[in-house]
DNA sequence: TTGAAAGCGCTAACAA
DNA sequence: TTGTTAGCGCTTTCAA
């Protein structure tokens, strides 16, 4: 190789190949080596063959930041999940990022829950980077954060619940709708005194509002209701049948608003030695792989996650290449998977 | 606002404010408003006052892709992690990218363990991102993959396991020391008789092959190893000791290589009236946060997720800001916690 | 089908 | 302390 083969770099070059580099390997100019690589069908055989060979030669890998720069789309996507290390979220998650992936799309990971400052240096951090659109697991609700996120004029999908008046697009399900039926279920089946055990959380707290007035409804006895906080832990679970045991008597079944409560009611049953679902029928919420293998297997609430990511990467998608969405708010369901923790016997003849 | 205010924006412009537009409300040059925002020591008070005025009253967010163009400095961390949702990575990636956020970074998200084609796009993906840093689960066999790395210069830190030889940093912890210091351990308790339930997994192998030689080493009976391939569910579990109870008699402990596969020895043996650990003792692996309370607790291997994240983290950042990285290689090591899961009264007098 | 020119929005380098 | 200039590496625009 001769000198003139190796241009001049200047200071200011991160040294790594470039266009430029593969373009004059190739013989021709920057912008038909571009074609080539983005559009190869707009170059003539030849001069494809040439510049992947180029390519091959160099390992050059394009710059996406300059890319992106130079054509106002990023392909980048930014998701914010929160900071609990949740793993009904991470299935939303990963179908998300497999499907953006397969259309050459990254993903970008932002973790809210903590202080409302470090939100809103999430948001910029976010905007900084102009993605083509983000993704949010939950509603945001009216504040400076929704002002923001409408200003900036970025698509954004919000998931895992249900509005009217999304920032853009939606898909979700009924929080009311899971606590309405959950309770319809649980009286269908014979029970008369519920318990409820449940995190802090907006969406929690309307599955129980719902839970409880159709209980009210039916004229049955109020529900007792324990909230464990932000510990969504096992340990919390034992801990709120401990109480429930110790403040009321008499009930016959529990809702919990996560898979791992149910979980924590279950043991601290077991332990006590109460059966589940003899003495006390345990609903969870999430259906988590493994609790339709425990024993006994639970009854919960099934939500789709992967269902979720992969029509928010694909809703995404379609916006950021201009393509319309229709319709802006979906629905994806659930479903109440009926196991062993409630009584399959007891049901009404 | 005159039309003068109002710069004309070429056909090529995104639209939204940028540092042109700040620098002219507040009176003074791009590059001095960049200086009051990015140094704002550099700067005069007075200036440092017009600029911040000028940011707020226009919403101003930098543009991360061009000052990464502009700068060599991405200031974005790529992270790799095994496609299965294993929650017992998301703790280290929720503090990797908890302290990359502190610092002003964002954490892009990979997923490995799909086909070795998109292997090869995901390490183009995140390489055409120029990435400050990279986040590797796992370490890097030598191939291809490992030898673009190498070329990239991107600084790397592979985790989670032990190599003399790796790409760049590693954090991590050694499989062989866990395996052999388990047999050990319940070696002192008594146990001869062992099976092993692993996955498909080369870490996997490393712990079950050092847990074998310790135990030949004391003259006991070979280990029954069940290896489950590349489903890690508890269902396995409940299969693995189906297999041991049906093809081996008088086993006394099992190792597994995960919790939830241990959860499933434990589910299964419950469900035939077997007693953990009075006929069976049983120990997992990852200690993800709920096995501490369930009934029995689970004896199991400790790896503490959170700190390789922060460790990765600041290993990369100081890479990245071309401060030393001193040591090379950290071995976190790990800890066996004892809990009910193995039989505490067996220990030898 | 190919190319020249002109940016995208920012910062490094140098100068005043 | 502030500003001018010249890029970073790519793509849009327009022309051939």
């Amino acid at each position: 190789m001769t000198d003139k083969d190796t241009p001049k770099r200047s200071r200011r070059s991160s040294g790594a190949i470039t266009l430029r580099d593969v373009a004059m390997l190739a013989g021709v100019a920057p912008i038909t080596a571009s074609r080539a690589i983005n559009t190869p069908n707009q170059v003539s055989p030849d001069v494809l063959r040439k510049v992947q060979e180029a390519v091959q030669r160099t390992g050059y890998v394009p710059n996406r930041m300059a890319g992106g720069l130079a054509s106002s789309r990023s392909r980048l996507i930014a998701a914010v999940v929160p900071s609990t290390v949740v793993s009904v979220f991470m299935e939303t998650i990963e179908s998300l990022n497999s499907t953006l992936f397969d259309d050459g799309y990254q993903l970008m990971l932002g973790q809210s829950g903590y202080s409302a400052e470090r939100e809103e240096l999430l948001l910029e951090a976010i905007i900084g980077r102009r993605p083509d659109g983000i993704f949010l697991t939950g509603i945001l609700p009216p504040g400076k954060a929704r002002t923001r996120l409408l200003a900036s004029g970025i698509p954004v999908v919000e998931t895992w619940d249900l509005t009217p008046t999304p920032i853009d697009m939606l898909i979700g399900f009924s929080h009311s709708d899971i606590g309405r039926e959950v309770a319809q279920f649980l009286m269908r089946k014979g029970y008369k005194k519920f318990a409820i055990v449940r995190a802090e959380d907006e969406r929690a707290d309307r599955r129980t509002s719902a839970f409880r007035d159709a209980v009210a409804q039916h004229g049955l006895p109020p529900v007792f209701v324990v909230n464990v906080g932000a510990s969504r832990s096992l340990k919390s679970g034992r801990e709120a049948l401990n109480r429930i045991l110790a403040e009321t008597s008499g009930i016959e079944a529990v809702f919990c608003s996560s898979d791992l409560l149910a979980l924590g009611v279950m043991t601290e049953a077991r332990a006590r030695g109460l059966r589940v679902p003899d003495d006390i029928a345990v609903v969870g919420f999430g259906d988590v792989p493994f609790v339709a293998d425990m024993v006994p297997a639970l009854t919960t609430v099934r939500i789709n996650g992967e269902q979720i990511g992969t029509l928010a990467a694909r809703s995404l998608i379609a916006r950021a290449e201009g393509r319309p969405v229709e319709p802006g708010i979906v629905d994806v369901g659930f479903s109440i998977i009926e196991r062993e923790s409630t009584n399959l016997a007891k049901t009404l003849g």
